[in-house]
DNA sequence: GTAGGGTTAG
């Protein structure tokens, strides 16, 4: 990909103006009109419209042609208060021979514009045109725009050019503005190097390197350099505090951050909205509501940050009532606000709400929705499986005009993905020429849940070669990838090469990763000296790994083993209880399951009630097992027992796990087996989704045995696509045969 | 004649 600033240039300016000799002196900077009256009126404008009189009379006169009136101009219409950038440049080039002051203005303006390339344009446009050599008051723009295009080789060579340049090197906003660069290209490294070879350091200098290390997420190092100014009598100042503030808040150190709340009022730092707002964000991150609450009834004065701060607070710590009341309550609630609550709903497994919020935003148009709105609300639909809503904010999104960022690629791949469209998943990755690391580690887990393991292992080598280096969670992805397609020598090589290969050493995940894919293979032992041996400590998910490999391997003694070291961890999980109990079952011991019953009942532990939903036109119908509360519910039991006819008819019998998954299930009569919740929506979606269409259905624990071979032959007999997401992948059912080879 | 560091939502 070619970098940014290797663009085209425009083409060279002052066509109509004969080439300037660059060995010539540089152009005349006589302030003699500084005192003209047409110069003074210059600051005493309020529109552009004023200004183009001005303009219009210094072309009249004759003044415009004068360099320091000129830049005059320039300044007035590039950075005040109703600049426009665009008559500011077309001014520029009317000048026949602009100075420094002027280039610098232009710089200036660029770099803090959307489209800061066009600083960096200029700046080499300004060398270009030989006459002027970049000052102190120039640099730093240069270092912000590139900063902000991520431009790191241009920036190291403007780097370059400032030791070269001698005295600029020592100027401290130069210096402080090149921390930043490379501070923002995340080469903290370089940051901090060139900080501790600056001569003079001041306050500036370390808040940009404490702030630069609190957003390259070295928080810890933050903190020792607000330590080290203490010790070299630096005095710190709002902004300091402001950054380790946030330093607090990433930590989610309560402690310490009130430590630094009582610091700054002990200290006098000076007062300041933005400080407050820090303040109360930190207590928001390190989940104290009461603290924030306590800053915010106390704050003078508040802004939008300071209401959406709060309203993240009271949404994190479950209180949404408190949170929606916020959102009434703030005098103008902007994007940022909405976009906080629905992604609180949505990130505290409540995509339903989410969406709800999201649908009143578009029937109010109280704000006009963002990247941001629109990530969570298809992050909610991936949730829900809310495939037909998910592509209407796809079509949304191209309407609105708005382009695909990674956050957005990201989002729709892994909606796409979870809501059973993986060639769309795939359709749009390929269609996207920018591709991050979480773009790609989407792809993969696309791939990965639907069973398609080698594809997805083929995706994570092609981003190696587009230089795109795999995260923790790609790792986890693609071992997840190996787990459901049963590819267990590429699962254990992959594994051993995590640190060699890729740098990243295996955490508890990864290894509960490879303990199901070995304990899926039937290599318990090989599982189970893994866990003996690994170097963290065994979390729940390594030992439900283990004991999710005992169910179908039906290792009685192994399981009992996991089962107690996943209940001493997680003394609540129901899914542990009902598993073992399964595999007591399918070994007939009876005596066991009753016991492991009642000691759930006597718990006080209900099992997670499984539910199936289905999206018909764009509605998602819920169902529960036995469920008759559906205003179609005469129907669907209609349709399920003539299932139940045609099922007989082609020799099905339900096989004997039946008896396990009333278990599983819930406490169930006779029937109870025939009346899952996927078997519902099954019946459902016969009836409601057009012949050509397949029936998507989500459930939100794991298929049972026999719904698993019930929807097989449903896939024949009524000659349907059906597929099936449950907790850990997808199911695609056709002709009889399911995607996942009966290996789940 | 010009300047630097910043708070919310993914």
């Amino acid at each position: 990909m070619a970098t940014p600033y290797t663009q085209v240039l425009p083409p060279p300016r002052h066509q109509h103006f004969p080439k300037r000799n660059p060995t010539s002196k540089t152009v005349n900077n006589d302030r003699y009109f500084q005192n003209h009256p047409l110069i003074l009126l210059i600051e005493k404008c309020h529109s552009i419209k004023q200004l183009k009189q001005i303009h219009a009379q210094m072309l009249r006169i004759g003044l415009f042609f004068d360099p320091f009136s000129a830049s005059k101009l320039i300044e007035a219409s590039a950075l005040s208060h109703f600049s426009s950038l665009n008559y500011a440049h077309q001014v520029f080039d009317q000048i026949p021979q602009p100075n420094l002051f002027s280039w610098n203005a232009l710089i200036r303006a660029y770099s803090s514009s959307p489209d800061p390339m066009q600083s960096i344009l200029m700046f080499v446009n300004m060398i270009c045109d030989g006459c002027e050599f970049p000052s102190k008051f120039t640099y730093p723009f240069v270092f912000k725009a590139s900063a902000k295009m991520k431009a790191f080789r241009f920036g190291r060579g403007l780097h370059g050019m400032v030791v070269k340049g001698k005295r600029v090197g020592f100027d401290v906003f130069v210096c402080n503005s090149l921390i930043h660069f490379y501070a923002d290209c995340g080469c903290l490294d370089s940051a901090y190097l060139f900080f501790e070879s600056m001569q003079t350091r001041d306050v500036v200098s370390w808040n940009t390197m404490i702030l630069g290390f609190v957003e390259g997420g070295c928080v810890d190092e933050a903190l020792k350099m607000f330590d080290r100014m203490g010790e070299e009598n630096v005095r710190p100042n709002d902004v300091t505090m402001m950054a380790v503030s946030s330093a607090c808040g990433k930590k989610m150190d309560l402690e310490f951050g009130r430590w630094v709340h009582a610091f700054i009022e002990r200290n006098g730092i000076k007062e300041s909205l933005i400080l407050d707002n820090a303040i109360l964000d930190m207590y928001v991150k390190c989940g104290s509501t009461e603290d924030a609450e306590r800053l915010f009834d106390k704050m003078g004065e508040k802004d939008v940050f300071s209401w959406t701060t709060m309203l993240v607070g009271y949404a994190r710590a479950g209180n949404f009532v408190a949170a929606r009341s916020v959102l009434n309550t703030m005098p103008s609630q902007d994007i940022a606000a909405w976009n906080a609550l629905i992604s609180a709903y949505e990130q505290s497994g409540k995509p339903k709400e989410a969406l709800a919020v999201f649908n009143e935003l578009q029937l109010h148009k109280k704000a006009e929705p963002d990247e941001v709105t629109l990530v969570c609300a298809l992050s909610a639909c991936a949730q829900l499986g809310a495939i037909d809503l998910g592509r209407w904010i796809h079509v949304y999104m191209k309407k609105l005009g708005i382009k695909l960022n990674c956050h957005l690629t990201t989002a729709l791949i892994d909606m796409y993905s979870k809501c059973g469209d993986v060639e769309k998943a795939l359709a749009i990755f390929d269609s996207v020429y920018i591709r991050d690391v979480f773009v790609w580690s989407a792809m993969v887990a696309g791939l990965a849940m639907h069973g398609r393991g080698e594809e997805a292992i083929s995706l994570f080598l092609k981003m190696q070669e587009h230089k795109v280096k795999p995260n923790s969670v790609t790792l986890i992805n693609v071992l997840c990838a190996c787990s459901h397609s049963g590819l267990v020598e590429e699962g254990r090589a992959i594994f051993n090469q995590m640190v060699n290969a890729y740098g990243i050493i295996p955490g508890v995940k990864h290894y509960a990763c490879l303990v199901d894919i070995l304990g899926r293979a039937g290599e318990l032992e090989e599982a189970e000296e893994l866990i003996n041996n690994m170097p963290v400590t065994p979390g729940s998910t390594v030992w439900g790994a283990l004991l999710g490999a005992c169910r179908l391997h039906g290792n009685l003694e192994l399981a009992e083993q996991a089962c107690n070291r996943l209940l001493e961890l997680e003394p609540e999980n129901h899914g542990a209880y009902v598993t073992l109990s399964n595999i007591y079952a399918k070994s007939g011991k009876w005596d066991e399951v009753s016991m492991l019953r009642k000691h759930m009942r006597e718990c006080g532990l209900k099992k997670e009630p499984g539910c199936s939903s289905i999206e018909v036109n764009s509605v998602v119908h819920e169902f529960l097992v036995g469920d008759t509360t559906h205003p179609q519910s005469q129907k669907i039991y209609a349709k399920l027992d003539e299932i139940a006819t045609r099922l007989k008819h082609v020799g099905y019998v339900s096989n004997k796990s039946q008896i396990l998954q009333l278990v599983e299930e819930e406490d169930m009569q006779e029937q109870a087996l025939n009346l899952h919740s996927e078997k519902l929506a099954m019946a459902f979606g016969l009836i409601s989704v057009a012949p050509s269409q397949p029936i998507h259905i989500i459930k939100n624990l794991r298929v049972c045995g026999d719904c698993h071979a019930v929807a097989k032959l449903l896939s024949k007999i009524y000659d349907r696509e059906i597929l099936l997401r449950d907790r850990y992948r997808f199911h695609h059912f056709k002709e009889g045969n399911c995607s996942c080879k009966d290996y789940w």
